[in-house]
DNA sequence: TGCAAATGTGAGGATTACTCATGTTTGTAA
DNA sequence: TTACAAACATGAGTAATCCTCACATTTGCA
């Protein structure tokens, strides 16, 4: 069950729906194109992935790609849907345990280690979220899936400060958690010396926000 | 005096340079090019700014336009640098009188605020610093603009804290203002009264963070 | 076995950024 | 004033690209 009960919607006027694959023949094509598609984003970015080029590198014509997504944009959207819903699992696993302030410190160090390595390792990941300022359907799929990692992060700062309003304890997680995407992205594109100590940095200011009270 | 004879410094690899305006002429026809694209952007974007539709706004051909334009990107690349040269201007303004910790949280409070109104008030600079990650040329300008500002903020840091170490200090500054910009395009994607507690969140968070130590 | 639904195909339609051959205007030097 | 080179203006045409659609093939099933 990978297409999780999501209700990921069509969010804006994300062209028009297609056929979703029902026969064998076709999910296993849908998986060509999807795994075609990655390698070409990874060697030459999305912008400059062909449509053309992508048909045949996954071995089926260009008729076959617009059977399965409406456009261009989907089948990087779909790319992108898998990201998330890998990436939410394990940061929720990482922050459920916690408990006290020490653990948080703890977890949320490791995470953004993750977080940090997965792009400067995943050319695919970097290329994706790095259009998702341009295209609106990603970045409401951005923002979908910041808010449910923020909710991680809100219900550990319940635990830790039960007084507290609960709205703001929401506006602190999620800001924090878009400022460490922001972060993310921004030491990614300095040196990477310079990267490091951006990242260094967003961490002492995230858990000090975190922490703080 | 205008300085639109700039020699639009060719960043990346952004197309091969054309000719300055050098008649009274083609100088205000340039002009009418910045204009109609600016009000063709604040009506539908830059992303369906038509070339064609452009010209024709302005009043020239569409070959007038890749006279002075290497291409389309050069058009919103010179918009977007008027801004950051204005905005430059304020913000240097702000900081410059800024002489301890009390005064460092007015003027950055206040500086906040201006570029929240800003943000929400201007689609175009809204428009143009949205598609910022995506495109190379913006990305790079954008950044350079940010070092800038940063550095403003450095200085103020350095005359505080004399006895930190700059290195430290300016990765703060830098960090810090990334955030911010980060914090703007989040804040103004989402409901208003949202969008506000999260630039309150952040003003807090920035200036526990500035004022540390 | 027959047939409707699902799937596969790729030449061509539609759009759009951009070029270039050609014509016009401007500043200036004789 | 005139001549002329350089700057400027033009817009039909080119190239690149996403996507459609009419038609062919395959699959699941009664």
């Amino acid at each position: 069950m990978e297409d999780t009960a999501t209700p990921v919607s069509p969010q804006e006027q994300i062209a028009s729906p297609r056929r979703a694959p029902s026969q064998q023949r076709s999910r296993e094509r849908v998986e060509r194109m999807l795994a075609a598609a990655s390698a070409l984003i990874a060697e030459q970015g999305s912008d400059a992935m062909r449509m053309g080029e992508l048909a045949e590198r996954a071995g089926v014509s260009i008729g076959s790609l617009y059977q399965f997504f409406p456009d261009k944009r989907a089948i990087i959207w779909a790319l992108a849907e898998r990201y998330t819903a890998e990436s939410q699992a394990c940061i929720s696993a990482a922050l459920a345990g916690v408990g006290d302030a020490e653990g948080l410190g703890q977890a949320f160090s490791e995470l953004v280690d993750i977080y940090y390595r997965l792009f400067l390792a995943e050319p695919v990941m970097r290329d994706i979220w790095s259009g998702t300022q341009a295209d609106k359907a990603l970045r409401q799929l951005e923002l979908a899936d910041s808010r449910a990692n923020a909710e991680f992060l809100t219900a550990v700062l319940r635990r830790l400060r039960p007084m507290a309003d609960p709205t703001a304890l929401e506006t602190t997680a999620f800001l924090v958690w878009q400022m460490g995407e922001a972060a993310m992205r921004l030491a990614i594109s300095v040196e990477r010396q310079e990267g490091d100590r951006l990242v260094a940095a967003y961490k002492r200011m995230a858990l000090r926000e975190l922490l703080a009270e």
